[in-house]
DNA sequence: GCGAATTTTTAGGCGCACCTAAAAGTGCCA
DNA sequence: TGGCACTTTTAGGTGCGCCTAAAAATTCGC
């Protein structure tokens, strides 16, 4: 007859997602180009209006995860900094997990990672983290920050940057455009791809060449177009 | 330069949650038992305030998916009870997948369930459902409702009202106690294990003999105290 | 069948993450 | 150096899911 039990259920059903979001956006922002990071800035790629990222800043600043002073571009502190490596973690091992183990394509794992990201817990993270064998990169070339926050970062070049005839092997492709990623694919350019740089024109676009995934296939593989924003998404190796 | 793309990254952060979690509980609660689902109950249940629920109430009957009459019992509509199968389908899949796949023990599966439950998407339900065969129980013999929406009943006897003497298969274990759990597993007690019912009593609790896992053992195995809640946690399957 | 105890609903608030519109600050450049 | 465009902040407001306290309805014991 006893009452089901008052069991503590609200477990808060999103945490503060909203806020990793910023975080993980704000190092996002500096991760590959370091333009200083402005509410409108942020604004924009949030998809929120230029006042939230203000209140949040507050907030986030109160927490101690950000440095705030109005007016002033938005940084992270070192706690922030650890907070966001964290949620980018979280998101770059879930996009890995989904393509090796659950029979994803690699231009559909960023929306389901975007939820995820926020509702696993450290336990389900190393549980994947330990079946992939501790990866350090993502299915877009994507460093896998470590679980002690270290972040191996490669140097590299935008397409859309590199010189006429530079050649150099694909390190990451940005993940938020899937029919990018699947046109991509479908030319053959991945990670670990050799490319190199035949013509570009900002406001066509590009022609690559993609070495054969051999090396015999010497003087040259197919031609293929990139469109301007793919040269803004593709980062190649720089030339040593 | 230009800004990074205005993402419409808005993906809800927790669609709706909550209102997932009632439609869940109010069907649980005529999962097993049915005593009428009131507000004050379905509060003491989900830890919030009796008018939180009114309020839910009135939320849900307007979305057609639950009866709401004041001062009345809440009943879920066809839909309503679709959807609470839905979210008990995620939960119960995602349940046994960390047991089966992740390394979870069946004691620390449930918390973890209750929050993805709530951001998985259909696709990765799917393939995690693919991977694991279809099953239609989970770790605590609850059974997973299928894709159409169809569930399995086996009926079944609470221990704390079975008659001494009766024995019965356990089919079902509640996993809201993880220490019960823990306790039973270690007493070799899970779903299709054979029970009898030594003695109880409402106060202190029960003792029942686990039979073997082979039927050689015949005139019994050890005996085992349950305490008076494990006796509202512990089906047996229904003498023929 | 009636009053008291209990349950349920209503009323009014709160914090969160968002918004729009208006005010204020910054910075460029004529 | 002053004006003006642009950015940023402030002010005030919304919906959601929750709360407490008070009012209303129901139920139960006599
Ligand atoms: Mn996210
Ligand atoms: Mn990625
Ligand atoms: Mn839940
Ligand atoms: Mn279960």
């Amino acid at each position: 007859m006893s009452i089901p039990e008052p069991v503590a259920r609200r477990t808060q059903p999103n945490a503060d997602s909203a806020a990793e979001d910023y975080l993980k956006t704000i190092y996002h922002h500096t991760e590959w180009q370091s333009a200083p990071v402005t509410p409108s800035v942020l604004a924009a790629t949030m998809g929120v209006a230029p006042s939230s990222v203000t209140e949040m800043a507050k907030k986030l600043s109160a927490a101690g995860l950000v440095n705030y002073e109005p007016y002033k571009p938005l940084t992270l502190t070192a706690e922030g900094t650890a907070r966001a490596r964290g949620v980018i973690r979280r998101h770059r091992l879930i996009e890995t997990w989904l393509v090796d183990e659950m029979g994803y394509d690699w231009h559909e794992v960023h929306d389901e990672a975007e939820v995820l990201e926020h509702s696993i817990s450290d336990r389900l993270l190393d549980a994947i983290d330990s079946r992939l064998g501790h990866p350090t990169r993502d299915p877009h070339g994507d460093p896998i920050p470590s679980a002690d926050g270290s972040v191996e970062s490669s140097p590299a070049l935008l397409l859309s940057q590199a010189a006429i005839g530079t050649s150099g092997m694909v390190v990451r492709i940005s993940d938020r455009d899937p029919s990018l990623l699947l046109s991509l694919a479908a030319a053959g350019i991945r990670p670990s791809t050799t490319l190199s740089v035949v013509s570009r024109d900002a406001s066509t676009g590009f022609i690559v060449r993609v070495a054969g995934a051999t090396e015999s296939d010497a003087d040259g593989g197919p031609l293929v177009p990139v469109s301007a924003s793919g040269g803004s998404s593709i980062w190649i190796s720089a030339p040593a």
